[in-house]
RNA sequence: GGGCGUUUAGCUCAGUUGGUAUAGAGCACCUGCCUUACAAGCAGGUGGUCGUAGGUUCGAAUCCUACAACGCCCACCA
């Protein structure tokens, strides 16, 4: 073994031996209870960031510790066509060749873009192996290929059947650029500082003008009324007038709704059906015509002045706004900060559009949904989005599902010269009605959720009924980002319900977003992001792994900086060095069925033994209940802390133990059991070197039932076993750590270089104190680099020495000419003062009438003893201090 | 406009149901060590009136109220 650990060597051999013994596979005809996972299928449209090295760690962590603990599991993997989102990055890369998709045509712009998802999709299959990801690979899916299609179009047919689905003409989000529909979740609302314009609306009958305030200037070619409030006194006289709009040179009418708010600007309105939904819904409820303005690149166009015509809405904004101005029409221009929408996939501001789209009515669908985030059948980690989730369910409103791009699932729509509309699974033959074959399909495609929505069950077969559908749906956890909590996970919840019956899955865990250490999302275009492919090489997949979850509380966001994985990197080290020194200790291999019996375990193995129990349960329970930082820190700590710092260092000496073979194989043994739990412990964390360590300990020891199997992938998760905790133990444990670190204190206080030795004198505070420290005395030597201890009640204190008292017991250290006493009246003054406080506190409390008499009686006892202690230490602290000031 | 979150050491953050003599890590900093597992390490140390003000309680970082700062989500007042 390496004195150094390098990931980079061990990491792709273990992966590629994995995939090699099909550990990954999921068997349906399993008879053992199944624990499934589809993974939040990452998008073609480029290469994995830490955003996604954090979710799927997170799943697989969770994959791989259900598997130890004996589970049959299931993580499916698979991309997604992201269908605005691809076409974006294959249009610009064609611009880029100075061609664009209308000139290549559907056909052949579909084929570059299924070039792109080709090479994508291998990258981010790369980079999930890199990570060490365990999902099946042999079940593999895309959101577009076969299965899935046919999964949509029998969805979208059942629902249009079943009147669910229906095709409108209404005001949706568009996006100029990307020109197409967006559903509402899809325009992301930013507050702007813009301006409100208060414009003069002159009476037809020139008689006087209104003032109506509009932040969109432009609009007002397609204004069809002016809208005041009912009860609004101030506009009773103008019911009858007309308003002769101006540039337009139009007459529209006044109308009365109670929408418009009297309090806002001048409490009259412009009403542009075409352009605005509101607007649109007065519209409606007036009979008013919509008059677009716009094309689908927000140009200005339609019946409007020629000069405006073929303008950018921004530049009409400002053409218009100077033509009002020069009729003296422009009463005055505020600033004015609200929300825009703008395109979550380019930015754009989305423009209100008035068009004829396909849409899924929500409310029907919502209400099973919203039942079981009541009831808490699915669950929310951090449970704090169960409320978000609600809300949004509760106010629902119809998904705008068709789309004007190329790239996604045709919409399973035909329309026929005779005016029949054709909806089916299949391609058509021909008109049912009419019969003809001249059938024209719909141009537009789903939006892309609308596949995601299916993802559970439709990756497993769905609609064909099959064994591993049966087996492995619905699944358990959901891992996946606030952000696409609407998006994705509220409607794969009514999907599921609507068309399993079932929910699919339980668990849904949110988590953080990954930042830099500025708080910065971490994105492409900052130029702040982190690629986990270059982490990788570096410090390992592992060390990524571990720092990520180490630094990051359940649902908090993470940041990541350079030195972030320090923390990994180095704990990977540690456990490397400790099974190093423990393996190359092992001559001869080893082989034995059991651990050492009770009478021959030292008191060190039995605390060992008995911290493992705790940490072994803590990991169980941190993972289970997805906190993952907690279990990295049990784990951490057990292993750096306890089994490294304090456990293997008391060993030793066993290890050099030639004459007493059994003493010597009972410690490799059992540092050898310690060691292979601790990786089994955090194997579903890292990985890789927690296999590479096991195979190193196998080919150096067998033991029955602990190392027998040939990956530690297949080993069984460690099991919390009450019979091996032993309080006293760890109780004694405690104080002897306590007197070696105090005599370890004393040496680094007074500058004790190490290669001195020094003696001790232990004057214990009572007997059992006494035998305990007595029969440790090797190993407080040995700690605290002593060569000689006497631990004696009897014992006389040595003339001039470091002190220190741990629970009564009396420690003291002595080395000629090396013990400071200033430093130690410093130490023992700053000692003494503290114990004061502590004593007055308890005191007080203790004297509080109030607290003796309601507080439980195991408080008061406690408060009592712990008194007792500590007066007893800072008595003699005292005692120490006067006589080293005295000598 | 509604809702949520955060505020703890110089920095980044933990702290599960209120109670363990001293509120914990990592990084940074100071001191001493290349002690034959590990300098990516070892030993020791400095540093905190837990955002502010009240309240509940025998007891509050933890529960309640108000306030402040920052962040996020949702929302059809142009």
């Amino acid at each position: 073994m390496e004195k150094q650990y390098d990931p980079s060597i061990v990491e792709d051999r273990w992966y590629a031996h994995w995939m090699e013994r099909n550990y990954f596979r999921a068997d349906e005809n399993s008879s053992k209870q199944k624990y499934s996972i589809v993974i939040p299928p990452p998008n073609v449209t480029g290469v994995l960031h830490m955003g996604h090295a954090l979710n799927n760690t997170l799943q697989d962590i969770l994959i791989r510790h259900k598997r130890m603990k004996g589970f049959e599991v299931m993580w499916m993997p698979g991309t997604d066509h992201a269908g605005i989102a691809t076409q974006n990055v294959v249009e610009r890369r064609l611009a880029k060749e100075n061609k664009n998709r209308h000139s290549l045509g559907r056909e052949t712009f579909l084929k570059e873009v299924w070039k792109w998802k080709e090479e994508y999709h291998a990258t981010i299959t790369n980079q999930l192996k890199k990570l060490g990801s365990s999902c099946d690979w042999s079940r593999e899916r895309f959101t577009m290929d076969e299965g899935l299609s046919l999964a949509v179009r029998k969805v979208f047919v059942q629902l249009y059947n079943e009147g669910l689905i229906y095709k409108g003409k209404y005001i949706i989000n568009w996006c100029p650029r990307c020109q197409t529909a967006l559903s509402d979740e899809e325009a992301e609302h930013k507050e702007i500082g813009s301006k409100l314009y208060h414009l003069r609306y002159p009476y037809a009958d020139g008689s006087g003008y209104v003032v109506v305030a509009t932040t969109r200037p432009e609009t007002m070619l397609g204004d069809a009324a002016v809208a005041v409030n009912p009860a609004d006194e101030r506009y009773k006289a103008l019911k009858q007038k007309k308003i002769r709009l101006p540039l337009a040179n139009r007459e529209i009418p006044f109308i009365e709704d109670n929408f418009v708010d009297r309090e806002f600007g001048t409490g009259a309105v412009k009403v542009t059906p075409a352009h605005d939904p509101n607007d649109f819904g007065m519209g409606q409820r007036h009979n008013l015509e919509p008059i677009a303005v716009m094309d689908e690149t927000a140009h200005m166009s339609g019946d409007i002045p020629e000069k405006y015509k073929g303008m950018d809405r921004f530049a009409c904004r400002k053409a218009l706004t100077e033509d009002l101005i020069a009729l003296d029409l422009v009463e005055k221009i505020e600033e004015h900060t609200h929300s825009v929408g703008h395109c979550y996939r380019c930015h754009t501001v989305v423009e209100p559009y008035y068009s004829d789209q396909w849409f899924v009515r929500m409310k029907p669908l919502a209400e099973p949904a919203l039942k079981a985030a009541v009831n808490d059948e699915v669950r929310f980690y951090p449970a704090r989005w169960k409320k978000t989730y609600i809300d949004w369910m509760e106010n629902i409103r119809d998904w705008c599902i068709s789309r004007q791009i190329w790239w996604g699932h045709r919409i399973p729509v035909w329309y026929c010269g005779c005016g029949e509309i054709i909806v089916s699974e299949e391609t058509p033959a021909a008109c049912p009605k009419c019969l003809s074959s001249k059938l024209e399909q719909d141009n537009d495609v789903l939006d892309t959720w609308f596949s995601s929505w299916l993802w559970p069950f439709s990756t497993m077969g769905w609609p064909q009924e099959n064994d591993f559908m049966k087996k492995f749906y619905p699944t358990d956890a959901l891992a996946t980002a606030p952000e696409i909590l609407f998006f994705w996970v509220a409607r794969m919840i009514m999907a599921g319900y609507h068309f399993t019956g079932k929910l699919p899955f339980t668990d849904v865990i949110l988590h953080g977003t990954v930042r830099d250490k500025s708080g910065r999302k971490m994105s492409k275009s900052l130029g702040n992001s982190i690629d986990p492919l270059e982490i990788i090489p570096v410090y390992g997949a592992d060390a990524l792994r571990f720092s990520m979850f180490m630094i990051t509380a359940q649902g908090a966001d993470v940041f990541l900086g350079k030195d972030t994985f320090d923390i990994g990197r180095n704990f990977a080290n540690k456990l490397w060095n400790a099974s190093r020194f423990l393996i190359s200790n092992i001559a001869e291999p080893i082989s034995f069925d059991t651990l050492p019996p009770k009478e021959r375990l030292k008191a060190e193995d039995s605390w060992i033994l008995s911290k493992l129990q705790h940490a072994a349960r803590a990991m169980d329970e941190s993972i289970s209940s997805f906190r993952f930082n907690e279990a990295c820190h049990t784990i951490y700590d057990f292993a750096w802390r306890e089994f490294c710092d304090w456990y293997l260092e008391a060993k030793k000496a066993d290890f050099y133990q030639q004459d007493d073979l059994v003493r010597r194989n009972d410690a490799l043994s059992l540092c050898g059991y310690a060691l292979a739990s601790i990786l089994k412990l955090l194997h579903p964390i890292m990985p890789f070197i927690t296999e590479e360590i096991w195979s190193h300990l196998r080919s150096k020891m067998s033991f029955e039932n602990l190392l027998n199997s040939e990956s530690i992938m297949l080993a069984s998760y460690p099991e919390y076993d009450e019979s091996l905790v032993n309080e006293s133990i760890e109780n004694k444990f405690d104080l002897l750590k306590n007197c070696i670190t105090a005599l370890r204190t004393i040496r680094a206080e007074n500058n004790v270089p190490p290669d001195k030795t020094g003696t001790a004198v232990i004057i214990p505070a009572d007997s059992e104190s006494g035998q305990w420290l007595a029969s440790q005395s090797a190993a407080i030597s040995q700690f605290a680099k002593l060569s000689g201890i006497t631990v004696d009640e009897n014992a006389r204190k040595p003339g001039f020495a470091g002190t220190a008292v741990v629970r009564g017991n009396q420690i003291f250290f002595s080395l000629e000419g090396l013990i400071d006493k200033n430093v130690e009246i410093e130490r023992l003054t700053k000692e003494a003062n503290r114990l004061k406080g502590l004593v007055e506190s308890t005191k007080k409390r203790l004297e509080s009438e109030n607290f003796v008499s309601r507080a439980p009686a195991d408080v008061i006892e406690k408060e009592r003893e712990k008194y007792q202690g500590l007066l007893v230490n800072l008595e003699k602290t005292g005692k120490a201090l006067s006589n080293l000031m005295n000598e």
